[in-house]
DNA sequence: TCTGGGGTCCTAGGACCC
DNA sequence: TCTGGGGTCCTAGGACCC
Protein backbone atom coordinates (compact mmCIF):
# COMPACT_ATOMS: atom_id res chain seq x y z
CA UNK A 1 0.00 0.00 0.00
CA UNK A 2 1.21 3.67 -0.87
CA UNK A 3 1.99 5.72 1.79
CA UNK A 4 -0.88 8.64 2.71
CA UNK A 5 0.00 11.94 1.65
CA UNK A 6 -1.22 15.41 3.02
CA UNK A 7 -2.25 18.86 1.24
CA UNK A 8 -3.00 21.78 3.75
CA UNK A 9 -5.05 24.49 1.63
CA UNK A 10 -4.28 27.80 3.80
CA UNK A 11 -6.43 31.35 2.44
CA UNK A 12 -3.67 33.86 2.30
CA UNK A 13 -4.90 36.81 4.97
CA UNK A 14 -8.44 35.19 4.91
CA UNK A 15 -10.10 37.80 6.28
CA UNK A 16 -8.27 40.39 3.95
CA UNK A 17 -8.87 38.46 1.17
CA UNK A 18 -12.83 38.41 1.83
CA UNK A 19 -12.54 41.91 1.61
CA UNK A 20 -10.63 42.26 -1.39
CA UNK A 21 -12.47 40.03 -3.48
CA UNK A 22 -15.27 42.60 -3.04
CA UNK A 23 -13.21 45.86 -3.35
CA UNK A 24 -10.43 45.61 -6.06
CA UNK A 25 -9.15 48.82 -4.91
CA UNK A 26 -8.00 47.09 -1.67
CA UNK A 27 -5.10 44.99 -3.53
CA UNK A 28 -1.82 46.01 -2.88
CA UNK A 29 -2.84 48.67 -0.23
CA UNK A 30 -2.34 47.78 3.67
CA UNK A 31 -5.53 46.49 4.91
CA UNK A 32 -6.37 45.43 8.61
CA UNK A 33 -9.49 43.89 9.88
CA UNK A 34 -10.24 44.02 13.94
CA UNK A 35 -11.68 42.00 16.11
CA UNK A 36 -14.80 41.99 17.96
CA UNK A 37 -15.75 45.38 19.61
CA UNK A 38 -13.20 47.20 17.22
CA UNK A 39 -9.99 45.65 19.87
CA UNK A 40 -7.39 43.74 17.85
CA UNK A 41 -5.29 43.71 14.69
CA UNK A 42 -6.80 39.63 13.77
CA UNK A 43 -5.84 39.71 10.13
CA UNK A 44 -3.59 41.78 7.98
CA UNK A 45 -2.37 42.32 4.41
CA UNK A 46 1.38 41.77 3.36
CA UNK A 47 1.59 45.41 3.46
CA UNK A 48 0.26 45.97 6.58
CA UNK A 49 2.64 43.93 7.90
CA UNK A 50 5.59 45.01 6.84
CA UNK A 51 4.36 48.48 8.44
CA UNK A 52 4.35 46.86 11.46
CA UNK A 53 0.89 46.26 12.90
CA UNK A 54 1.86 43.02 15.05
CA UNK A 55 -1.23 40.43 14.73
CA UNK A 56 -3.70 40.83 18.13
CA UNK A 57 -1.96 44.55 18.59
CA UNK A 58 -4.99 46.46 20.25
CA UNK A 59 -6.09 49.29 17.65
CA UNK A 60 -5.17 52.29 19.69
CA UNK A 61 -1.87 51.15 19.55
CA UNK A 62 -1.21 51.14 16.03
CA UNK A 63 -3.60 54.35 15.12
CA UNK A 64 -1.12 56.36 14.50
CA UNK A 65 0.24 53.83 11.87
CA UNK A 66 -2.97 53.45 9.93
CA UNK A 67 -3.56 57.13 9.81
CA UNK A 68 0.21 58.00 8.59
CA UNK A 69 0.13 55.80 5.81
CA UNK A 70 -3.61 55.31 4.83
CA UNK A 71 -3.62 51.68 6.15
CA UNK A 72 -7.64 50.47 5.39
CA UNK A 73 -9.57 49.17 8.56
CA UNK A 74 -12.29 47.13 8.76
CA UNK A 75 -14.98 45.87 11.58
CA UNK A 76 -14.93 42.09 11.27
CA UNK A 77 -17.52 40.74 8.82
CA UNK A 78 -18.13 37.82 10.09
CA UNK A 79 -21.19 37.10 8.33
CA UNK A 80 -19.27 37.98 5.05
CA UNK A 81 -16.42 35.82 6.29
CA UNK A 82 -18.59 32.11 7.31
CA UNK A 83 -19.84 32.48 3.39
CA UNK A 84 -16.91 32.73 1.75
CA UNK A 85 -15.12 30.19 3.53
CA UNK A 86 -18.04 27.93 2.83
CA UNK A 87 -17.75 28.57 -0.89
CA UNK A 88 -13.54 27.85 -0.34
CA UNK A 89 -14.83 24.28 1.16
CA UNK A 90 -16.77 23.30 -1.07
CA UNK A 91 -14.69 24.25 -3.98
CA UNK A 92 -12.09 21.83 -2.30
CA UNK A 93 -15.16 19.35 -1.27
CA UNK A 94 -15.58 18.90 -5.29
CA UNK A 95 -11.43 18.70 -6.24
CA UNK A 96 -10.92 16.27 -3.41
CA UNK A 97 -11.59 12.70 -2.62
CA UNK A 98 -11.09 13.49 1.33
CA UNK A 99 -11.30 16.73 2.86
CA UNK A 100 -11.17 17.98 6.56
CA UNK A 101 -12.06 21.45 6.90
CA UNK A 102 -9.87 22.39 9.67
CA UNK A 103 -10.16 26.05 10.59
CA UNK A 104 -11.98 28.69 8.97
CA UNK A 105 -10.07 29.37 6.62
CA UNK A 106 -7.72 25.89 6.48
CA UNK A 107 -8.68 22.65 5.16
CA UNK A 108 -6.69 19.08 5.20
CA UNK A 109 -6.84 17.05 1.80
CA UNK A 110 -5.72 13.57 1.77
CA UNK A 111 -4.44 12.75 -1.56
CA UNK A 112 -3.39 9.23 -3.09
CA UNK A 113 -2.94 7.49 -6.57
CA UNK A 114 -0.24 9.46 -7.63
CA UNK A 115 2.65 7.63 -8.89
CA UNK A 116 5.18 10.32 -9.77
CA UNK A 117 5.72 13.40 -8.08
CA UNK A 118 5.15 15.83 -10.96
CA UNK A 119 2.14 14.72 -11.09
CA UNK A 120 1.84 15.49 -7.68
CA UNK A 121 2.98 19.15 -7.71
CA UNK A 122 -0.01 19.34 -11.36
CA UNK A 123 -2.51 18.39 -8.37
CA UNK A 124 -1.36 20.97 -5.77
CA UNK A 125 -1.10 24.35 -8.63
CA UNK A 126 -4.70 23.08 -10.01
CA UNK A 127 -6.43 22.87 -6.11
CA UNK A 128 -4.81 26.57 -6.22
CA UNK A 129 -5.59 27.81 -9.80
CA UNK A 130 -9.32 26.05 -8.63
CA UNK A 131 -10.06 28.19 -5.56
CA UNK A 132 -8.59 31.17 -6.79
CA UNK A 133 -10.96 31.11 -9.93
CA UNK A 134 -13.87 29.85 -7.93
CA UNK A 135 -14.10 31.92 -5.34
CA UNK A 136 -11.38 34.40 -5.54
CA UNK A 137 -9.67 33.57 -3.11
CA UNK A 138 -5.57 33.29 -2.91
CA UNK A 139 -4.63 30.07 -1.20
CA UNK A 140 -1.12 28.73 -0.29
CA UNK A 141 -0.90 24.67 -0.97
CA UNK A 142 1.68 22.86 1.20
CA UNK A 143 2.00 18.87 0.64
CA UNK A 144 3.65 16.41 2.68
CA UNK A 145 3.62 12.92 4.05
CA UNK A 146 2.15 13.88 7.67
CA UNK A 147 -0.54 16.82 8.64
CA UNK A 148 2.39 18.61 10.32
CA UNK A 149 4.95 18.54 7.46
CA UNK A 150 1.94 19.73 5.07
CA UNK A 151 2.02 22.54 7.79
CA UNK A 152 5.63 23.43 7.75
CA UNK A 153 5.21 23.31 3.67
CA UNK A 154 2.72 25.91 4.03
CA UNK A 155 4.60 27.95 6.52
CA UNK A 156 7.44 27.88 3.80
CA UNK A 157 5.01 28.26 0.45
CA UNK A 158 4.05 31.93 2.50
CA UNK A 159 7.26 33.28 3.17
CA UNK A 160 9.14 33.06 -0.40
CA UNK A 161 7.09 34.36 -3.17
CA UNK A 162 9.13 32.50 -5.65
CA UNK A 163 7.07 29.33 -5.00
CA UNK A 164 4.15 30.82 -6.25
CA UNK A 165 1.76 29.41 -3.66
CA UNK A 166 2.62 25.96 -3.51
CA UNK A 167 5.24 23.28 -2.80
CA UNK A 168 5.20 19.28 -2.15
CA UNK A 169 7.65 18.16 -0.22
CA UNK A 170 7.30 14.48 -0.87
CA UNK A 171 10.57 12.91 -2.40
CA UNK A 172 12.79 16.08 -1.56
CA UNK A 173 15.47 16.04 1.21
CA UNK A 174 13.04 17.69 4.33
CA UNK A 175 16.05 18.05 6.70
CA UNK A 176 17.25 20.55 4.30
CA UNK A 177 14.23 22.62 5.27
CA UNK A 178 13.18 21.40 8.66
CA UNK A 179 16.79 22.22 9.53
CA UNK A 180 15.96 26.24 9.02
CA UNK A 181 12.40 26.17 10.78
CA UNK A 182 12.66 27.29 14.25
CA UNK A 183 10.92 24.57 17.09
CA UNK A 184 8.29 27.69 17.96
CA UNK A 185 6.36 27.59 14.27
CA UNK A 186 5.86 23.82 14.62
CA UNK A 187 2.37 23.08 14.72
CA UNK A 188 1.28 21.79 18.25
CA UNK A 189 5.04 23.40 20.17
CA UNK A 190 3.45 26.64 21.55
CA UNK A 191 5.74 29.27 23.60
CA UNK A 192 5.71 27.11 26.21
CA UNK A 193 6.74 23.77 25.10
CA UNK A 194 9.48 25.85 22.41
CA UNK A 195 10.94 27.17 25.34
CA UNK A 196 11.85 23.80 27.41
CA UNK A 197 13.03 22.75 24.26
CA UNK A 198 15.23 25.81 23.40
CA UNK A 199 16.29 25.29 27.30
CA UNK A 200 17.35 21.86 26.13
CA UNK A 201 18.72 22.35 22.98
CA UNK A 202 16.25 21.41 20.04
CA UNK A 203 16.14 24.76 18.64
CA UNK A 204 14.97 23.62 15.17
CA UNK A 205 12.35 21.16 13.73
CA UNK A 206 15.48 19.38 12.73
CA UNK A 207 16.59 19.39 16.64
CA UNK A 208 13.62 18.10 17.33
CA UNK A 209 12.65 15.31 14.36
CA UNK A 210 15.97 13.65 16.16
CA UNK A 211 15.06 13.87 19.75
CA UNK A 212 15.39 10.78 21.67
CA UNK A 213 11.16 9.74 22.19
CA UNK A 214 11.57 8.86 25.67
CA UNK A 215 13.23 12.37 26.80
CA UNK A 216 9.96 14.00 24.98
CA UNK A 217 7.34 11.55 26.45
CA UNK A 218 9.04 12.56 29.78
CA UNK A 219 9.83 16.32 29.73
CA UNK A 220 6.38 17.12 27.27
CA UNK A 221 3.25 14.64 26.60
CA UNK A 222 2.01 12.42 23.96
CA UNK A 223 1.02 15.28 21.91
CA UNK A 224 4.29 16.46 21.36
CA UNK A 225 5.71 12.97 20.93
CA UNK A 226 3.22 12.46 17.73
CA UNK A 227 4.38 15.82 16.49
CA UNK A 228 8.06 14.32 16.66
CA UNK A 229 6.58 11.13 14.44
CA UNK A 230 5.42 13.65 12.20
CA UNK A 231 8.34 15.29 11.78
CA UNK A 232 9.84 11.89 10.89
CA UNK A 233 7.54 11.29 8.31
CA UNK A 234 5.06 8.79 10.17
CA UNK A 235 1.63 9.75 9.88
CA UNK A 236 0.24 9.79 13.40
CA UNK A 237 -2.76 12.60 12.72
CA UNK A 238 -5.19 11.57 10.93
CA UNK A 239 -7.70 13.04 8.59
CA UNK A 240 -11.14 13.98 10.51
CA UNK A 241 -14.01 13.94 7.63
CA UNK A 242 -16.68 13.05 9.92
CA UNK A 243 -18.61 15.62 10.43
CA UNK A 244 -18.20 17.13 13.87
CA UNK A 245 -20.54 17.82 16.54
CA UNK A 246 -19.04 19.81 19.01
CA UNK A 247 -18.10 18.82 22.23
CA UNK A 248 -18.13 22.06 23.74
CA UNK A 249 -20.56 25.64 22.82
CA UNK A 250 -18.95 28.83 24.34
CA UNK A 251 -21.15 32.39 23.40
CA UNK A 252 -18.71 35.31 24.93
CA UNK A 253 -18.83 38.86 24.47
CA UNK A 254 -16.65 41.74 25.53
CA UNK A 255 -19.20 44.79 26.10
CA UNK A 256 -18.66 48.17 23.83
CA UNK A 257 -19.23 49.81 27.39
CA UNK A 258 -19.53 48.44 30.93
CA UNK A 259 -22.39 46.99 32.54
CA UNK A 260 -22.66 48.19 36.40
CA UNK A 261 -26.46 46.68 36.75
CA UNK A 262 -28.09 43.01 37.55
CA UNK A 263 -30.66 43.80 35.04
CA UNK A 264 -28.21 44.54 31.97
CA UNK A 265 -25.75 41.45 32.63
CA UNK A 266 -28.41 39.03 33.11
CA UNK A 267 -30.10 40.47 29.67
CA UNK A 268 -25.97 39.83 28.47
CA UNK A 269 -25.91 36.90 29.33
CA UNK A 270 -29.59 35.75 28.43
CA UNK A 271 -28.82 36.61 25.32
CA UNK A 272 -25.56 34.29 25.42
CA UNK A 273 -27.64 31.16 26.35
CA UNK A 274 -29.98 31.71 23.98
CA UNK A 275 -27.45 31.86 20.99
CA UNK A 276 -26.08 28.88 22.39
CA UNK A 277 -29.24 26.67 22.62
CA UNK A 278 -29.75 27.70 19.01
CA UNK A 279 -26.27 26.11 18.19
CA UNK A 280 -26.93 23.27 20.50
CA UNK A 281 -30.37 22.53 18.80
CA UNK A 282 -28.48 22.71 15.51
CA UNK A 283 -26.39 19.86 16.27
CA UNK A 284 -29.07 18.02 17.39
CA UNK A 285 -27.48 17.77 21.05
CA UNK A 286 -28.70 18.31 24.72
CA UNK A 287 -26.93 19.45 27.63
CA UNK A 288 -26.03 18.37 30.90
CA UNK A 289 -23.74 21.22 32.37
CA UNK A 290 -24.25 24.71 31.98
CA UNK A 291 -22.17 27.44 33.15
CA UNK A 292 -22.06 31.05 33.06
CA UNK A 293 -18.87 33.47 34.08
CA UNK A 294 -18.44 37.11 34.28
CA UNK A 295 -15.69 39.72 34.09
CA UNK A 296 -14.52 42.94 35.22
CA UNK A 297 -12.19 44.61 33.15
CA UNK A 298 -8.98 42.17 32.96
CA UNK A 299 -6.50 45.23 32.30
CA UNK A 300 -7.37 46.79 35.50
CA UNK A 301 -5.17 44.64 37.79
CA UNK A 302 -5.72 46.16 40.86
CA UNK A 303 -9.60 45.95 41.04
CA UNK A 304 -10.35 42.51 39.30
CA UNK A 305 -13.40 40.54 40.16
CA UNK A 306 -14.05 37.27 37.89
CA UNK A 307 -16.33 34.25 38.56
CA UNK A 308 -17.97 31.31 37.77
CA UNK A 309 -21.00 29.15 37.96
CA UNK A 310 -22.15 25.72 36.87
CA UNK A 311 -25.32 23.28 37.33
CA UNK A 312 -25.40 19.65 35.79
CA UNK A 313 -28.81 19.16 34.21
CA UNK A 314 -30.74 16.20 34.82
CA UNK A 315 -32.58 15.37 32.69
CA UNK A 316 -30.49 17.17 29.75
CA UNK A 317 -32.12 19.63 27.82
CA UNK A 318 -32.33 21.77 24.54
CA UNK A 319 -35.17 23.52 25.70
CA UNK A 320 -33.74 27.81 25.95
CA UNK A 321 -36.29 28.63 28.63
CA UNK A 322 -35.18 25.85 31.12
CA UNK A 323 -31.63 27.13 30.81
CA UNK A 324 -32.24 30.70 31.08
CA UNK A 325 -34.28 29.99 34.76
CA UNK A 326 -31.05 28.48 35.59
CA UNK A 327 -28.69 31.06 34.52
CA UNK A 328 -30.83 33.71 36.27
CA UNK A 329 -29.87 31.34 39.04
CA UNK A 330 -26.54 31.24 39.13
CA UNK A 331 -25.78 34.74 37.71
CA UNK A 332 -27.21 35.44 41.15
CA UNK A 333 -25.03 33.20 42.86
CA UNK A 334 -22.33 35.07 41.84
CA UNK A 335 -22.53 38.64 41.11
CA UNK A 336 -20.95 41.33 42.85
CA UNK A 337 -22.46 44.69 42.90
CA UNK A 338 -19.15 46.08 43.93
CA UNK A 339 -18.17 45.95 40.06
CA UNK A 340 -19.05 46.72 36.82
CA UNK A 341 -18.73 43.90 34.08
CA UNK A 342 -16.58 44.18 30.53
CA UNK A 343 -17.36 40.86 29.60
CA UNK A 344 -19.65 37.75 30.12
CA UNK A 345 -20.14 34.06 28.53
CA UNK A 346 -21.98 30.95 28.63
CA UNK A 347 -20.32 27.36 27.98
CA UNK A 348 -22.66 24.14 27.48
CA UNK A 349 -20.93 20.82 27.92
CA UNK A 350 -21.42 17.36 28.43
CA UNK A 351 -23.66 16.69 25.93
CA UNK A 352 -25.89 13.85 24.60
CA UNK A 353 -27.51 12.85 21.19
CA UNK A 354 -31.38 14.41 21.43
CA UNK A 355 -32.98 11.47 19.43
CA UNK A 356 -31.10 8.79 21.84
CA UNK A 357 -31.67 10.08 25.02
CA UNK A 358 -34.37 7.99 27.14
CA UNK A 359 -36.72 10.12 29.99
CA UNK A 360 -38.25 8.43 33.15
CA UNK A 361 -41.14 8.53 33.98
CA UNK A 362 -40.59 11.75 36.39
CA UNK A 363 -40.60 13.65 32.62
CA UNK A 364 -44.13 14.65 31.45
CA UNK A 365 -43.41 13.69 27.43
CA UNK A 366 -46.69 15.52 26.03
CA UNK A 367 -44.79 19.01 28.02
CA UNK A 368 -41.46 17.91 26.62
CA UNK A 369 -42.55 17.28 22.87
CA UNK A 370 -44.40 20.50 23.13
CA UNK A 371 -41.50 22.42 24.14
CA UNK A 372 -39.17 20.80 21.68
CA UNK A 373 -41.78 21.78 18.46
CA UNK A 374 -41.92 25.28 20.08
CA UNK A 375 -37.81 25.83 20.40
CA UNK A 376 -38.12 23.93 16.44
CA UNK A 377 -40.22 26.68 15.16
CA UNK A 378 -38.17 29.35 16.78
CA UNK A 379 -35.04 28.28 15.24
CA UNK A 380 -36.92 28.15 11.79
CA UNK A 381 -38.44 31.50 12.03
CA UNK A 382 -35.46 33.24 13.08
CA UNK A 383 -33.35 31.65 10.47
CA UNK A 384 -35.63 32.64 7.56
CA UNK A 385 -36.26 35.89 9.14
CA UNK A 386 -33.37 38.19 9.29
CA UNK A 387 -35.43 40.94 11.05
CA UNK A 388 -37.71 40.83 13.64
CA UNK A 389 -35.95 37.59 15.45
CA UNK A 390 -38.29 36.17 18.11
CA UNK A 391 -36.41 36.54 21.40
CA UNK A 392 -37.10 35.62 25.13
CA UNK A 393 -38.23 38.62 27.75
CA UNK A 394 -35.32 37.62 29.93
CA UNK A 395 -32.72 38.81 26.95
CA UNK A 396 -34.29 42.19 27.07
CA UNK A 397 -35.11 44.38 24.11
CA UNK A 398 -32.37 46.68 24.12
CA UNK A 399 -28.99 46.94 22.03
CA UNK A 400 -26.64 48.66 24.78
CA UNK A 401 -24.82 45.21 24.54
CA UNK A 402 -24.07 44.74 21.16
CA UNK A 403 -20.08 45.04 20.52
CA UNK A 404 -18.75 48.16 18.53
CA UNK A 405 -18.19 47.79 14.53
CA UNK A 406 -18.57 50.71 13.42
CA UNK A 407 -15.69 49.69 10.32
CA UNK A 408 -17.93 46.91 9.08
CA UNK A 409 -17.92 46.02 5.00
CA UNK A 410 -21.26 44.95 3.53
CA UNK A 411 -22.81 41.63 4.07
CA UNK A 412 -22.47 41.05 0.27
CA UNK A 413 -23.34 37.62 -0.37
CA UNK A 414 -26.14 37.06 2.71
CA UNK A 415 -28.18 40.15 1.93
CA UNK A 416 -30.48 41.16 -0.56
CA UNK A 417 -30.32 44.69 0.15
CA UNK A 418 -26.07 44.94 0.49
CA UNK A 419 -25.28 43.79 -2.88
CA UNK A 420 -21.94 44.49 -4.86
CA UNK A 421 -23.69 47.06 -7.31
CA UNK A 422 -21.46 47.87 -10.39
CA UNK A 423 -21.57 51.31 -12.07
C1' DT B 1 -10.43 56.69 26.67
C1' DC B 2 -9.50 52.23 23.69
C1' DT B 3 -7.01 45.35 24.82
C1' DG B 4 -11.34 39.09 20.54
C1' DG B 5 -13.80 34.71 20.56
C1' DG B 6 -14.36 29.68 20.13
C1' DG B 7 -12.59 25.33 20.34
C1' DT B 8 -9.79 20.49 21.77
C1' DC B 9 -7.01 17.60 24.46
C1' DC B 10 -3.95 16.27 28.33
C1' DT B 11 -2.49 16.08 33.10
C1' DA B 12 -2.58 16.56 37.95
C1' DG B 13 -4.84 16.07 41.97
C1' DG B 14 -8.73 15.13 45.00
C1' DA B 15 -12.53 12.09 46.37
C1' DC B 16 -13.96 7.77 46.81
C1' DC B 17 -13.84 2.73 46.74
C1' DC B 18 -12.20 -1.94 47.92
C1' DT C 1 12.00 8.66 60.78
C1' DC C 2 8.58 4.90 58.89
C1' DT C 3 1.47 6.13 57.49
C1' DG C 4 -1.03 0.17 51.98
C1' DG C 5 -1.86 0.12 47.34
C1' DG C 6 -4.31 0.28 43.65
C1' DG C 7 -8.12 1.42 40.92
C1' DT C 8 -11.78 4.91 38.82
C1' DC C 9 -14.07 9.07 38.16
C1' DC C 10 -14.38 13.88 38.14
C1' DT C 11 -12.86 18.59 37.77
C1' DA C 12 -9.85 22.49 37.23
C1' DG C 13 -6.43 24.35 34.86
C1' DG C 14 -2.95 24.55 31.39
C1' DA C 15 -1.41 24.39 26.73
C1' DC C 16 -2.35 24.43 22.29
C1' DC C 17 -4.92 25.67 17.88
C1' DC C 18 -7.29 29.11 14.63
Amino acid sequence: MKNKIFALVDCNNFFVSCERVFDPKLRKKPVVVLSNNDGCAVARSNEAKALGVEMGSPYFKWQHLAQKHGIKVFSSNYVLYGDMSHRVMRTLDNISPRMESYSIDEAFLEIDGFDDNERLNEYGRFVRDTVQRDTGMPVSVGIAPTKTLAKIANHIVKRDPQLKGMINLCGGDIDDYLKDIDVASIWGIGPKRAEILKRNGYSTALDLKNAPDRWVKKKLTVCELRTVWELRGISCIPLEDVYGRKQSIVVSRSFGEEIGSYDGLCQAISTYVSKAAEKLRSQMSQVQYLQIFINSNRFNKERYYSNSAGIRLDPPTSDTSTMLRWADLLLKHIYNDAFSYKRAGVMLSDFVDASHFQYDNTVDANLHSKRECLMANIDLYNKKNNFGKIRFAQEGTGNKIHSKQTLRSARFTTKWDELLTIK
